[in-house]
DNA sequence: TTACTATATAGGATATATCCAATATGGCAA
DNA sequence: TTGCCATATTGGATATATCCTATATAGTAA
């Protein structure tokens, strides 16, 4: 039982932005949507800021603010290397989104069609 | 293939709003929330525009605005009988906008734990 | 120390969302 | 027709979101 209404709320919220969602679309793929990286492996450490803000083609600190959302909603994590913050996808909060979701969406037991 | 991505961030956006998604937890179960209908069954035709109004405590034009933005994201179907407007889930709909954001941002062949 | 790089914070402009009161529409009853 | 009821639309006030520039912070390198 995780995910509690305010959280699922919290988490619509992030995902209901069209940068952050597609961002999110980059990082659960990143060696596909990002160069590899010197300081941080894409896939163990996750995308740095600055290749997000690139791919964006928004500011920086309109990136990192958007990272914050989405961190603070539980859908990514940060881990600072150096001077560098590399964020990725949290697979546990997400799965446990989709799920919490269809629990309170769809009507009693219904996974597939 | 359904649920592209601008309509993923149709469903999102109406979902992640308090009133919208406590809307759409009552009326996945009716019965559980609204009195009886004369005019149109709860699960059969929908709940009436007047028992949400009541139940959110929101003016009447609030509600109907909520309404069709729930309706517009495909997430709920409106029936006119009468002069009333009945909603309900659009459970088809529903799943394919669970399914296809476990497809957009849970790793590759990932759904339950 | 100074200089450089990467990210975070502050402040403010603009756009969008939320909400209500007033009114319009459309169906039903007399 | 008139009157009533349920819902939809309009117009406008307030709140929140999005985005930028300028600046701060923190780490690295010399």
């Amino acid at each position: 039982m995780a995910t509690d209404p305010p959280e699922i709320l919290t988490a619509l919220r992030a995902l209901s932005n069209p940068r952050r969602l597609e961002i999110m679309t980059w990082l659960r793929d990143p060696t596909a949507h990002f160069p590899p990286q010197r300081d941080g492996d894409l896939i163990e450490d996750g995308v740095c800021v600055g290749f997000i803000t690139k791919k964006c083609g928004l500011s920086q600190p309109t990136t990192t603010a958007h990272m914050q959302v989405l961190a603070d909603a539980g859908l990514v994590t940060s881990k600072k290397i150096r001077n560098w913050v590399f964020y990725k996808p949290d697979h546990g909060h997400l799965s446990e989104l989709i799920e919490a979701l269809g629990d309170r969406l769809l009507s009693a037991a219904t996974g597939e069609d």
